[in-house]
DNA sequence: TACCGCATGTAAACGGTTACATGATTAC
DNA sequence: GTAATCATGTAACCGTTTACATGCGGTA
């Protein structure tokens, strides 16, 4: 794709992922480039600016492997989630299956955490707010565990006993409480 | 409360909210007491450096009012929705309503959006990882809708027929396709 | 002995956006 | 005729993080 076409692809759902501007784009594609990561054609472009459409090289297929395969970091942001997750093509069922209970794991955690911070009062919840927000995001954390759970039932890894065929997994309200990761 | 409390406190949520860094949270606390919209009093610490609690002033609580009510952009990301919520002692509850109805609108635009363009392919939605990112994406907006419908339920804005009163948001699936704003 | 928690603060470095430059074509 | 789309690119700007400075007390 060119430049310009990332950009606009990634555009549509910019409230998924980060979406970087042109400037800082089209200086990226410069170095990856000048890396030997990526290759450009020049497509002439009648009128407008000649297109200059980038496909990877092995090189930047390798990096970009090795890239989605870096361990998590423990904290990663719901966007970091979604970009690794765009990538999950170099991913085995396994290493797949792996990533998503880590994210299981760290999403249960946050989950219950707020869930004892909202009973007892670690944090001052005194004020609406305070509730109408935790309360929002306690909504979205158990909307991911759902999401984590069916998908992991519909991606098995190595070693997994109750096997269930699911075809969709959004709309989909599971059960809680089993413990991955 | 002190810099550092602001900090620890707001830490314990930075998945749903942007924390500050101190590097530039203690700054800004000192350009709002220059300009007037917060006092500081200092308390002695036995061998640690002395507390500086801030406490708001008048003027910074019109300020914070201004700030909260002030129309919100059409794109306005989940981190920042909810540090909006955090606010919302200053709402009343029609401006409340009014709130969420403009968040509900624009979710279900992104949700039907990014359903269109699973079943046609206007992006590729070639991949697995692209299948995966897009349902994960639509599972949580979804989400987010049913938390919106529940929430609009229980605060209920200026006109509004069908009350159902509703103790508890999170873990509720909720029919969709009404159409709020 | 070494490190973490408490508590504040500053300056350099970094990374990203904004704004600008260019220019032909199509739509209102 | 005015704006928007296509298409690339650079540089100034701006906010934020990172790293450092300080220093005491508790703990592994």
């Amino acid at each position: 794709m060119s430049g310009y076409d990332i950009r606009v692809s990634l555009g549509s759902i910019n409230w998924l992922i980060d979406v970087p501007s042109y400037g800082s784009l089209y200086p990226a594609l410069h170095s990856l480039r000048e890396e030997g990561l990526v290759n450009v054609s020049i497509v002439p472009n009648d009128g407008k600016p000649s297109r200059k459409v980038y496909s990877i090289t092995a090189a930047g297929s390798r990096a970009l492997e090795a890239w989605s395969h870096r361990p998590a970091e423990a904290d990663i942001s719901q966007k970091a989630f979604v970009m690794r997750l765009l990538l999950a093509n170099s991913f085995s069922s396994e290493q797949l299956s792996e990533y998503l209970k880590q994210r299981y794991a760290l999403v249960t955690a946050r989950c219950s955490e707020l869930e004892r911070s909202v009973k007892r009062d670690t944090i001052e919840v005194g004020s609406e707010g305070d509730r109408l927000a935790l309360d929002y995001g306690l909504a979205i954390a158990n909307a991911e565990i759902a999401w984590l759970k069916a998908t992991l039932a519909r991606f098995p890894g190595a070693i997994q006993e109750g096997k269930q065929s699911i075809k969709s997994s959004a709309h989909q309200s599971v059960e809680l409480k089993e413990d991955y990761g």
